[in-house]
DNA sequence: CTGATTGCAAATCTTTTGCACTTGC
DNA sequence: GCAAGTGCAAAAGATTTGCAATCAG
């Protein structure tokens, strides 16, 4: 099962963290919930401003921090342009970056995950997070060709 | 064996590729061969300019790039900061980096390599690149504490 | 009411670029 | 000599921040 974005209950995040249920905060996040891609800053700002055209890119950027600090959404900086986000995953996962594209596949993988603690460990260290990317292009179902 | 950073034949690059072996580059080059870090282009450029003062920061970033084209070295985009570089391995590693010192400490996992192999296949992908960044702190040697 | 939150603009940080001057080949 | 390479300073892109105005609780 592909994971689905399940809208996230800003209004008892900001209850439990003591912080203002206001409107930027609610379209924001209501926004991110909607997007099944992982938009940047600005294109989340673009969005945003469709439903409120007053809320400031500032807030945006503040409001993906506070949100990201409180655990409930991950930025990504893949390859090298602006960060992405994306609602925070109960179950972790990781990413295909199809690079003729930028389509975004998620992925999971408990071996991995498994063999990374292994990894980890062995060093003498504990995971605090880690990060897997893996950018990809189409098989072209070609047999490989040395150029 | 841990990798050893092999000085990069500067000389045979330019010529391969119709490049003028110039002094910037053979500065930055030896430096960056030196380095067991991996360092961000400031950091580069103040040790470059150690050895010869006159080398600008764009020259840095300029040839930072060239030679991450050519395949020479690697950047990295760790955490936020600005991209950290380093010679491109024959054998590709990973990379566990401590979030507590900023130390990095390369490894290779033959059987995570694989599994990423497969993942790929199996969504109709071939690999172009990939990226492993384990962040950790040192294992306190204690029973985790619930806060 | 009052401090948290916001909008705006300016600041910061990282990286790139235009242009005139240098320099390797 | 001449195009590739460089330095400098300005530009660009992404993100942060100071401050006065606004608004949720």
């Amino acid at each position: 099962m592909v994971t689905q974005a399940d809208t996230i209950d800003i209004a008892t995040i900001c209850k439990e963290n003591g912080l203002r249920l206001t409107a930027p905060r609610r379209i924001i996040v209501q926004v991110l919930s909607e997007a099944t891609d992982h938009p940047d800053a600005v294109e989340l700002h673009r969005r945003v401003t469709r439903l409120d055209p007053g809320i400031s890119l500032a807030t945006v950027y503040r409001t993906l921090k506070l949100l990201q600090d409180k655990g409930v959404l991950e930025k990504h900086n893949f390859g090298n342009g602006p960060a992405r986000f994306e609602p925070a995953d109960q179950d972790h996962h990781d990413h295909l970056i199809n690079l003729e594209t930028g389509q975004v596949v998620e992925f999971r993988s408990d071996e991995i995950e498994r063999l990374q603690e292994e990894i980890a460990r062995k060093h003498g260290f504990e995971i605090i997070s880690h990060r897997l990317e893996i950018y990809v292009r189409p098989l072209k179902a070609k047999r490989a060709r040395r150029t």
